[in-house]
RNA sequence: GCCAGUAUAGCUCAGCGGUAGAGUAGGGGACUCAUAAGCCCUUGGUCGCAGGUUCGAAUCCUGCUACUGGCACCA
């Protein structure tokens, strides 16, 4: 089988991560370490955008190399992604060598076949702000305000790559290809979308203007702008004209099973450029990514951004209340491809109730009562039939898990985690090993029921640890039996013979309001 | 302007033609293995508004209102 290729957007090295940044990378690593559970091998890719204007300026104003501050941000992020583990296989940084070559090479590919030609455009350029402006930057009196400064008819040669001449094939592609973008609405929005976008693409910006990208290689006075750069990150990093093993891999994971984006670089970057790129490149209608597009997160309602400073920020999150609590939050409360609000009282809740009350309880009274009446190892017995229905409805519910992961909704994935949890703690009501523990007749009873709370708190674990891993192995190495497998058919198990369990420690200690510095609304 | 979507209990959401649901928060109870956790019971909604179709509508249709997103426009 064909390693499951898992991407995320790359993020633009002008600034810190923010909370949208943290739950992006997570998404895509829980998709990961889930298809891992699968058994599956994964390739997960993602990594920086260090190109690009905001970045050559930034620079400038602090004095430093572009590459300096590229690399200072982007240590940012890389601190973070140890911080909060995410799992990634490969780390795609734009300015990296290998990077470089493979979009020149590219780049001269499509010259060579006619997808690239120079044109002259003219238009209205602010100098102090080096750009064209187009009729969205005219005021309401139709002028260009101050804030452009002096504003100049300008004629500028430029590359262009010959989009529209995908027009067709993009519209009949998106037709005949409705699972091209999840969620559904999203594809429909692309549908309506793509048709109103005509026009070649401009892929590049005179070295005058922009010195920091990577050159054409048959016309040095250009560099690529943007997309061009960007979006090819997802094939040279994963091995794309490679002549070495690199190549060879490439081929065996492509065509990326899920490109994970946000909703505003839906279209037209990935929903119309890049399949129109690989189209051009030659990459066959089955060879096309998927995309999956998630929602924003806001803060009390508001928009998150930097003008009105309501900036969560992710690294604190998890230095107060840990990567555990952070991830688990944000996984279960948004759903996928909805805008989500951000509130640390409902983190909290969350955490408290369905990990420490929940499944952090019931491991933990679970291991309690197995010491403290068979010191760590209940008599292997055989199961009475309630006891073996228990056992059966968890092999269900990890069914309905596994549906709701395959299918990206991990909201609901967490919540048959949590129905399992719920179906065992009302067990240990039900049964009381506490009573049975007082009547010797009723020891081959007790021991059933411990052996069974043990084997669902596993498999609660297994199905915590794609969300949690850190939480999920420690509970797993309290219980003293590893994961279940979910590569076949679900096999809950038993206790293997000699079987002792550990001690039990509280894994989701109760988490409590901190300040955060984060600015009152 | 065009195209989508959302509006259901204080909060987060499910239901999508047949007597209003879950979790959480609030109230009560029995228990004691456990992270003052867990279990059982329970309060709480004229399902955005107005019409229509139907024996019957959160559920289908039309209009309206509010909010969200995309595209176009912004002369």
């Amino acid at each position: 089988m064909k390693p499951f290729f898992i991407t995320t957007a790359i993020d633009y090295t002008n600034a810190p991560p923010h909370i949208g940044h943290a739950y992006e990378k997570i998404l895509a690593d829980v998709l990961a370490r889930y298809q891992r559970l699968r058994g599956r091998e994964v390739f997960f890719l993602t990594g920086v955008d260090q190109h690009g204007q905001k970045v050559q300026q930034s620079a400038e104003r602090e004095g430093i190399p572009p590459q300096e501050f590229a690399d200072r941000i982007s240590g940012t992020f890389l601190s973070l992604w140890k911080t909060l583990g995410i799992s990634y296989d490969a780390w795609a940084a734009t300015t990296a060598p290998l990077h470089r070559e493979s979009v020149r090479a590219i780049l001269s590919d499509l010259k060579e076949r006619d997808w690239l030609y120079k044109a002259t455009y003219s238009g209205h350029y602010s100098i102090r702000q080096e750009q064209f402006l187009t009729d969205k930057e005219r005021g309401p009196d139709g002028e260009f305000g101050p804030e452009w400064g002096e504003v100049v008819l300008l004629d500028e040669e430029n590359w262009y790559f010959r989009l529209s001449k995908c027009s067709e094939w993009l519209a009949s592609f998106l037709e005949s290809h409705p699972e091209f973008v999840s969620p559904g609405f999203r594809h429909t929005e692309l549908s309506n979308a793509a048709t109103k976008i005509t026009g070649d693409l401009c892929i590049s910006r005179p070295k005058s203007r922009l010195s920091w990208g990577i050159e054409f290689p048959f016309d040095s006075n250009f560099v690529t702008y943007v997309w061009f750069d960007a979006l090819i990150n997802y094939i040279s990093f994963a091995g794309y004209g490679s002549r070495s093993e690199e190549g060879a891999a490439f081929r065996r994971r492509w065509p990326c099973d899920q490109h994970v984006i946000g909703k505003d670089i839906l279209i037209p970057a990935h929903g119309v450029y890049w399949p129109c790129m690989l189209h051009a490149m030659g990459f066959a209608d089955e060879e096309m990514p998927k995309l999956l597009v998630h929602g924003f997160w806001s803060l009390k309602g508001e928009k998150v951004s930097k003008s009105t400073g309501n900036v969560v920020d992710p690294a604190a999150l998890a230095e107060i209340y840990g990567p555990t609590a952070l991830r688990y939050y944000l996984m279960r409360d948004a759903v996928m491809g909805q805008d989500a609000d951000f509130s640390e009282e409902r983190l909290l809740l969350r955490h408290n109730t369905e990990l420490g009350n929940g499944l952090g309880n019931l491991v933990n009274r679970t291991l309690s009562m197995t010491r403290r009446y068979r010191e760590g190892s209940p008599n292997l017995v055989p199961l009475p039939a309630d006891l073996s229905a228990h056992l059966e409805a968890d092999a269900v519910t990890v069914k309905a898990f596994i549906a709701e992961m395959d299918a990206a909704q991990i909201h609901a994935g967490i919540e048959t985690m949590v129905e399992l949890v719920n179906r065992a703690n009302a067990l240990v009501d039900s049964a009381a090993p506490w009573k049975l523990a007082k009547d010797p007749e009723q020891a081959d009873r007790l021991d059933a029921v411990l052996a069974t709370l043990i084997l669902s708190a596993r498999t609660a674990a297994t199905l915590l640890q794609p969300v949690a891993p850190d939480a999920a192995n420690e509970i797993l190495r309290q219980i003293g039996l590893p994961a279940i497998s979910l590569d076949e058919e679900t096999a809950i198990g038993t206790l293997p013979p000699g079987y002792v369990c550990g001690e039990p420690k509280p894994v989701f200690p109760r988490l409590e309001m901190q300040e955060t510095g984060a600015p009152a609304a």
